[in-house]
DNA sequence: TTGAGGACTCAAACCGGTTTACTGATGGCG
DNA sequence: CGCCATCAGTAAACCGGTTTGAGTCCTCAA
């Protein structure tokens, strides 16, 4: 005879089979008391046998909530599979949530318009119950609009960051770059340029505060800025841009290792050397970053650890309970070949 | 007075202010028939002004449907950030989810066990209604198991791979390796090698076979290979290996961009320039190709498109509807400046 | 005039859990 | 010994939709 043609087994199916009632199987899966310990071996047994584990589907109904957060990411296409920063981030998301059995649904938008709608879709259709939100910019008004949806949020961004009361994890993104500046400066550097990311995000103003706050420390001239765009295309323009100064800086450093990359090979080009003419530093150490000639010097960040702590933090949130305090490690400075003396020595 | 603690609008609330019942505002928003045209002006005035849509936990469990469709990303740390597919891939996705209001729920794993437990939870806590499944391998188990779990499965593999009766997203792999080939015969290269990507992936495997059987199509000898794993690391060690050969390679073909761009810098680091002594091509066109130095000739695929298809054949399954016939892109081989005319030509 | 059929509409059951209120049975204590 | 607190366990309500079955009202053909 053939099998009897299954169904979805349930609460139901478990609590028959260890002889209780559904209650008391759901206060066991929910580490509740009011179930002897026989009962509780009985009813563990009988959900093992039976391979039952609670629906997310009925348990996100009848909790009103869906042990799920959500992700928006909304970058240019130029820029997706570049930013080695989302998928070091999901990493660490993923880390924190699967810890506490909740699920990560992501949204990858294109432009304003359609993040603003992702928001209100996890909200109307009660998908998620948190949100992170990241690439924070100046004067964010997402902060509020995320808030006023009744989602919980997270928020990823520099230290010192405006937050207007929200929970934010922070990173020191000042940190790498004054250890950048020092490590210009202590090779002879004068001259130091800035190649800034895309204008209006949190984090490009929070490096180039850092660049100039530190070379004004150091008693050292204020250098030439270009505003770029994060891009390669945009690395390569500023650069040819601060190389065709009367008087060109003697190391440059970028808002982002695409843009340092660039720089070089727009470097390259017009027959100016790296390390030798032009010491460059990048910022993220992504995984090429190594494999460039020269190879890159950079600010490497842990990402991976924002996002854990990030995911920790949004779930206790969502659960109203204490928030752990996390220890998010030191960003760190890796010197490779794109830096050097300097041969130009501070003039006269 | 202040204003009433607002409770969730619910679609009870919603026929009540338009004065039927719950089931009449429930086939309205399901397109089904059985609603005169004035009674379904008032439901959605009166959803409209609520500020009412279905709630998507509540229409999970009734529906036996999640409408969210699962990715479990399994990548080694080190390539987590570096590989431009899934980005790609995830925003093609999204494109193809968004249209039929599916969400896309993630989960990135480190190792063969917890891809497994992430496959299991998705399936035992009804979390999706289906799954994509990548990087798939040859004598793939895994497309099995997802079956038996009972999730409905799209598989994303190069042409050709044995599929198994699965539904299958097939890409051309083949085709820009036969381009590059034919690229490189044509600037008169006759020793060309190959570096592949890590072992027993389908797609290592396809790249590798295209590359053996063009050689053999052009009547040349089918040139040194060494296997490696993807990362820069591997291609730094694979182009040594092939450069300390008796008789070096004046071009190398390699499974991966990444791979490629540390191979230019271990032949560079060697004294060997590219493209005089060795040409190289890559796969992918990472963004950062063009500004390697030299820029790098690699084979671009439309990855985005691949994830559009896959997601609007994943809907058309778990709908039991008829999937749309998706035209893929054909893939580009783009020319730059890591290949050029050998100096040793054919030996006698 | 009647009956069949179609168009609307609604009440109730259902999806599969969680939570609340309540019942018995113990047990500790004055 | 009597009373109250505690523990184990359950039935039923509930979460917020979808779906089914039955009922009402009209129209049209026989």
């Amino acid at each position: 005879m053939g099998t009897i043609p299954r169904k979805r087994v349930t609460i139901g199916d478990v609590a028959a089979r260890a002889g209780v009632s559904k209650s008391a199987v759901s206060f066991v899966f929910n580490d509740r008391p009011g179930v002897s310990a026989a009962a509780k071996e009985r009813i563990l047994a009988a959900a093992a046998d039976l391979g039952w584990q609670p629906s997310a589907r009925a348990r996100a109904l009848s909790r009103s909530r869906t042990q799920a957060v959500g992700l928006v990411i909304r970058r240019e296409p130029e820029l997706l599979s570049t930013d080695p920063f989302f998928p070091q981030f999901m990493a660490g998301v993923e880390i924190g949530l699967t810890a506490r059995d909740y699920s990560l649904v992501l949204h990858v938008v294109p432009d304003e318009k359609t993040e603003r709608a992702a928001y209100e879709r996890f909200a109307r259709e009660s998908r998620v119950d948190g949100v992170f939100l990241t690439d924070v910019r100046v004067g964010d008004s997402r902060p509020r609009e995320i808030a006023a949806l009744g989602l919980d949020l997270v928020v990823i961004a520099p230290e010192g960051a405006d937050a207007g009361g929200d929970v934010v994890i922070s990173m020191d993104d000042g940190a790498g770059v004054r250890r950048a500046v020092h490590h210009l400066h202590s090779l002879g550097h004068h001259r130091i340029a800035h190649v800034m990311g895309a204008p209006g995000y949190v984090h490009t103003e929070a490096r180039r505060r850092a660049w100039q706050e530190t070379l004004a420390e150091l008693g050292l001239p204020i250098g030439p800025v270009v505003t770029a765009d994060f891009t390669g295309a945009g690395g390569a323009r500023a650069t040819h841009e601060l190389l065709d100064l009367p008087q060109p800086p003697s190391a440059i450093l970028y808002g982002n290792d695409l843009m340092a990359i660039a720089g070089i090979s727009a470097a390259t080009d017009r027959g100016i050397r790296v390390p030798e003419d032009l010491s460059v530093v990048g910022f993220d150490d992504v995984p090429l970053a190594p494999y460039v000639v020269p190879p890159l010097t950079t600010v490497r960040q842990n990402v991976v650890s924002w996002g854990t702590a990030a995911a920790q933090t949004l779930v206790a949130l969502v659960e109203r309970k204490q928030a752990p305090t996390v220890q998010l490690p030191p960003v760190e400075f890796v010197v490779r070949g794109s830096t050097g003396p300097t041969r130009n020595r501070r003039p006269a």
